[in-house]
DNA sequence: GCCAACGTTGGC
DNA sequence: GCCAACGTTGGC
């Protein structure tokens, strides 16, 4: 079982949505990034480990743990002209954006970046590295214990 | 609002 | 295929 970060805007999908979600599951639409794309479509597996973390809000971190839950199908709201992720060079025929369904495990604490900064134990985590924008990241299996452990903490 | 970092676009 | 310009992300 491989382990991911996903980051979502909490305005747009906050971990209370998840929470709330039919099934407590969300589809993570509206991703345009071709990395992060290929990490949902060719490396994700359902079962697979999310941290779910809040960016661009006053308190950015980790805030739940989640799991993969489908497979990578076409988003659709590539196709919907009235969507801000409307992609004028998709077609129905040609998906350029596929995304999975994440499932909610637990709403966590709030593991604040400035948190994970501090810990040595995630030194290496990518979402961490200067400069990194991309909105789904690969954890090890070192970097996701250690933020089990963080989790146990108050 | 600033700005570093980096992905994308498009002219050549 | 190069690369400058531009746009976006996201913490601060």
């Amino acid at each position: 079982m491989a382990h991911w970060l996903m980051k979502s805007e909490p305005g747009e999908c906050s971990i209370d949505d998840v929470v709330r979600a039919p099934g407590q599951t969300v589809p993570w639409v509206g991703v345009r990034n071709y990395q992060a794309r290929n990490f949902m479509r060719d490396q994700m597996r359902v079962g697979d480990g999310v941290l779910f973390y809040h960016s661009s809000c006053p308190e950015p971190g980790i805030v739940g743990v989640c799991d993969v839950a489908s497979a990578a199908y076409p988003d659709a709201t590539q196709f919907d002209r009235t969507s801000p992720y409307f992609d004028p060079k998709a077609t129905r025929e040609a998906p350029r954006w596929q995304h999975v369904d994440v499932k909610l495990v637990r709403k966590t604490r709030l593991v604040p970046l400035v948190e994970m900064r501090a810990n040595p134990a995630l030194a290496t985590m990518q979402v961490l590295r200067r400069g990194n924008r991309l909105s789904i990241t690969p954890v090890t299996p070192e970097e996701w214990r250690a933020v089990m452990q963080l989790l146990k903490r108050e």
